[in-house]
DNA sequence: GCCAACGTTGGC
DNA sequence: GCCAACGTTGGC
């Protein structure tokens, strides 16, 4: 059964223009830094589960398009790249710690359905996004899918 | 294993 | 830029 998710990003960073602009419109989903958010991608996301791609920290935050899971978990090479911001030193080829996934942009939205809409619809109260901060991956019912969309 | 100190996320 | 909430680190 296919899995409904929700990916935060920084739009300065990794957004969805990124995205866009990658070849095929696939992207890695890397530097996820925390073991909840790592173990939902790693043991759970599936291959074409679908994802609320959200922007974080700026000026317009919220779901701003869906994406597809093209590639499940496999090691994410910034871990061992001493250059990058997401280095872990205490990882290794062998004993991998952090995972990666592929995605493919699906869809942009005409308008950024805002956070603060968000909020304020009933049906979504109980969502992981509003119910826990700082969790970079994160699970969407078919329901809360459904009613996002509804939104747009 | 506890918990204080510190670091990061992320909304505002 | 502020700061609350949460996660991680490290001394004991």
């Amino acid at each position: 059964m296919k899995q409904y998710w929700l990916f935060k990003a920084e739009p300065d960073v990794y957004g969805i223009e990124h995205l866009a602009a990658e070849k095929k419109q696939t992207g890695r989903w890397d530097g996820i830094r925390n073991y909840q958010a790592r173990n939902f991608l790693r043991d759970q996301v599936a291959l074409d589960d679908e994802v609320l791609l959200y922007h974080s920290h700026c000026k317009q935050i919220g779901v701003v398009g869906t994406a597809r899971v093209v590639k499940t978990a496999y090691a994410d090479p910034t871990q061992f790249n001493p250059e990058s911001d997401y280095y872990d030193p205490k990882a290794s080829p062998d004993a991998p710690r952090w995972f990666s996934v592929d995605i493919c942009l699906q869809e942009k939205f005409p308008r950024i359905i805002l956070l603060a809409e968000i909020k304020q619809q009933p049906q979504l109260a109980e969502m992981v996004l509003l119910r826990q901060g700082r969790l970079s991956i994160q699970p969407v019912t078919p329901k809360e899918w459904k009613t996002i969309l509804g939104m747009q």
